[in-house]
DNA sequence: TATATTTTTGCACGTTTTTGCGTATTACTG
DNA sequence: CAGTAATACGCAAAAACGTGCAAAAATATA
């Protein structure tokens, strides 16, 4: 993680002060500017601190040691209410099917409240996180997609979720246009996805308001084919948008 | 687990202090920088402290997103030594096999620096270090074993194994018997471990030298049915304890 | 208690990593 | 498009590291 105790040193000066010339860290520091350079040289290397002309400055959310969750979730706050009111319709017992989409994975979260969960997901991220809870995890298998480096896909990837039956499965998408066409851009997750539709119980949308009245690059389904719409808003605010919709979830 | 008083005094004024440097824990403890240092390569082979040079820090493994990540693995340094022995038997463009042991998770560290790689697998962890990768990763799906919850088991995972043939594979077992043979104590990690083993190519057994002349419940396979063996150890050190063996890699 | 055996310690020494300086290169400024 | 400041890079010196070895300490054995 760092290299030396003056990493360190410079982490703690940069939670105070916003923003430091190399001048002054080696000052500071007792060291040379070209020892401070490499400092930042390798904090930057690992996302720890942003560079510029003469200084640096602290890069925000720092919680980046792993992977995945250096990953900027985007709207994390709409993505947690939404998980929220997911996490009602699901019962112990329950077998889910979980999408690669990172709403999918703040339902992970809801699961753990959960009892005798059985998880069916190709997001490996949700994998990863549900490995030291006690439920019953399958992962699908498959090549990690290229584009969207925490989800398996491809053909292997479908054999699972037509082997089991869901009682209710979470899945997102990019947009949901206004005439209640789901879409998403990349086409291997949208054929993943297809597999889990034709093979769950419920199926439960969730997507957020940002995405409404939008399209993207591949049809998914149609908002007629699922049985829950769950957003961030208030269910009043979503029904003048769009007229005829399944039953909606606050 | 501690090997002395002083290992013990060391995790105590790390939990205190983030960053302690080699001289300050001699002057702090009364001894020299040399048995320190002795100390810290032991607790650094337990996985419970990160070295730089001039100090150490704690490992802090209680990471909620990526619970393995930072793991305690035990041994590292002999698997260090392993993987490196394996990166030599691995050629750019290969297909390769690596088990769900924690062995096989150094020689992923290996692939990273070869290019064109295709990695199949049943560890997720391993799946997670390789999401950053720019290697073909693909995962066997199945179930997340109970015991071990860092890999995929039963029916599901051994599908892909016999689907794709890898140029090699690297393996690691809990046991190999002084007339030879491999044992390992999973049923379930067994299975999959024999698909492996029927589909590649090169079959390289990764086993460090605390593993010698025992058993355990399950049987594997045999010497005979392997290409390499990897210890951590050298040649001649290992060519006196096992008369008939294949060729050894040091 | 005395003696043998094993383990730990600290020092010396060869190796590896880091440091800081000089210099070439690159990026801002007017 | 100069002129200046910041940075990157190569290199020799310094610091930190690992290891073998003999002495010391701890442990086992008689």
């Amino acid at each position: 993680m760092y290299r030396n105790e003056r990493e360190h040193e410079i982490i703690k000066i940069l939670s105070t002060e916003k923003y430091v010339t190399v001048k002054q860290l080696s000052t500071l520091l007792y060291t040379s500017e070209s020892s401070i350079r490499r400092d930042l040289t390798s904090l930057e290397n690992q996302g720890m601190v942003a560079r510029s002309y003469g200084g640096v400055e602290l890069v925000k959310n720092t919680s980046q040691i792993l992977p995945f969750s250096t990953r900027a979730h985007h709207n994390i706050a709409a993505k947690k209410i939404m998980a929220k009111k997911a996490g009602s319709l699901i019962q112990d017992g329950n077998i889910v099917f979980l999408d690669q989409s990172s709403s999918a994975f703040f339902v992970a979260y809801e699961l753990l409240k959960k009892s005798q969960i059985t998880v069916v997901t190709n997001n490996i991220e949700i994998i990863a996180l549900l490995s030291q809870s006690d439920a019953e995890v399958i992962s699908s298998g498959g090549r990690l997609s290229r584009s969207n480096r925490n989800c398996l896909v491809g053909d292997d990837s479908h054999h699972i979720f037509s082997q089991i039956h869901a009682d209710i499965l979470f899945f997102s998408a990019k947009a949901l246009s206004h005439d209640g066409i789901v879409y998403d851009c990349a086409r291997e997750e949208v054929c993943v996805r297809n597999t889990m539709l034709a093979n769950a119980g419920k199926k439960v949308l969730l997507c957020d308001s940002e995405k409404f009245g939008r399209t993207s690059g591949y049809r998914q389904c149609s908002v007629r084919d699922i049985d829950y719409l769950i957003t961030e808003r208030e269910r009043q605010e979503v029904y003048t948008k769009f007229q005829e919709l399944p039953q909606m979830i606050l």
